[in-house]
DNA sequence: CGAAAGATTGTAAGTACTTACTTACTTTGT
DNA sequence: ACAAAGTAAGTAAGTACTTACAATCTTTCG
């Protein structure tokens, strides 16, 4: 009755094996890959399996579900874009004039789209899908940035140095070009051929025409 | 041997039946509203018989499989939006002054954001999805949308209205502008609360920043 | 007209396959 | 010796899609 479920000896391989967390690690990152480029229903779990290459149960000793899974890329990332984004924040409040600010803004939102697009895709994604972990996301972290942006526009506006924009809307106009920019530059034209213009020459201009665009005439 | 497979005679529903092609409405409808909320690969073929009030065969009767109900709903709203885009560049080039100009265009797209934000997602979803069809779409129709805005600010720059911007870029920077606020109301501020103001004066001020970012100084 | 024939709409009960997740067991490092 | 890393072979619950057949509408022809 009781017969071995394998029937043969696994003959023993002689290579080096790893540490759980370099393979938690292995998984993350071929997970967000994956889920990035086909969403998490689209994503199967053999598929993160092979693409890490690990035995499929393997995921399921180190994140009891896939969306647990799911949940720990997220998180992981969500410490890494907060972080990012106060050191942002920090540099462009350094400069002296609006223009090195709003110049240092953009550059750094199109670098961190261009090194980490992978995790905005996933973003879009799980705006899409309506996770919570993603609202959660939102309503920190990109609230956040989005305050500090309409802040400092309305200092300028009572300094007299912009004209009496809404300083909410201002911001929105001003996320809006760059992470537009960012978004279909990622997804349809990564040569840049529509503009004719490099991504810094874009985010530059881009820049001019919004601080035109409020200035006191 | 030969026993029929239900084993009772089907009762007979005086119900009125429907015509092949409101059946094929309305699963059309029901589908592209699960597909915008939940995705190509998170939307079950049961679901969207439920939601259609339709048997799930019906489903295959009038689409020889998913994919084919998917290219469906994107190969009819591609027309209708044509359409409405071709309508709104009437509109707006009938206008006699910039700002009536622009106004009406971003007026149009927050209009269809609004009406039609579940294709909306959808697309954003098949852009993500990375459908062979969402890339048909978004190189006629949106880029035709850029490219009349484009020629249309190139002309202002030749005029001297402008100042010689890229107008590519400037193009790219208004419809940033518009899109952005359209996605970001529909997904995380339906109630506009994050703006303090309505979706209409949202639009105007934004127009008037651009304007003023691309005027001559 | 009226009714049989033929086409079309509708449905319950499948099928073959995939999916997330488990289990029982082996190998390796300390 | 013991715990952790690793694996092949499951399993139950979906999944897209099919089939066999019944109800109803439309057309044709006496």
């Amino acid at each position: 009755m009781a017969v071995t479920r394998t029937g043969l000896k696994a003959r023993p391989k002689k290579q080096r094996r790893m540490s759980g967390q370099e393979r938690r690690r292995q998984i993350v990152r071929a997970a967000m890959d994956l889920f990035a480029r086909k969403g998490f229903k689209g994503t199967t779990t053999k598929e993160i399996a092979l693409a890490a290459g690990v035995n499929e149960a393997m995921i399921f000793r180190h994140f009891p579900t896939k969306g647990d899974l799911y949940a720990a890329i997220i998180d992981y990332k969500m410490d890494q874009c907060g972080e990012w984004i106060s050191r942002v924040h920090e540099e462009a409040a350094r400069r002296k004039d609006d223009r090195a600010m709003f110049l240092a803004l953009a550059r750094g939102i199109l670098a961190f789209h261009e090194q980490d697009g992978t995790f905005m895709r996933l973003l879009l994604y799980s705006a899409l899908e309506g996770h919570e972990l993603n609202r959660m996301f939102f309503e920190t972290q990109v609230v956040e940035h989005f305050e500090f942006l309409a802040d400092y526009i309305a200092q300028r506006v009572r300094d007299g140095a912009f004209r009496p924009v809404n300083p909410r809307v201002a911001a929105r106009a001003f996320l809006g070009m760059i992470t537009h920019h960012a978004q279909v530059r990622e997804l349809f034209d990564p040569q840049g051929r529509l503009l004719n213009v490099d991504s810094d020459a874009a985010a530059a201009e881009l820049v001019d025409i919004f601080l035109a665009g409020v200035a006191r005439r």
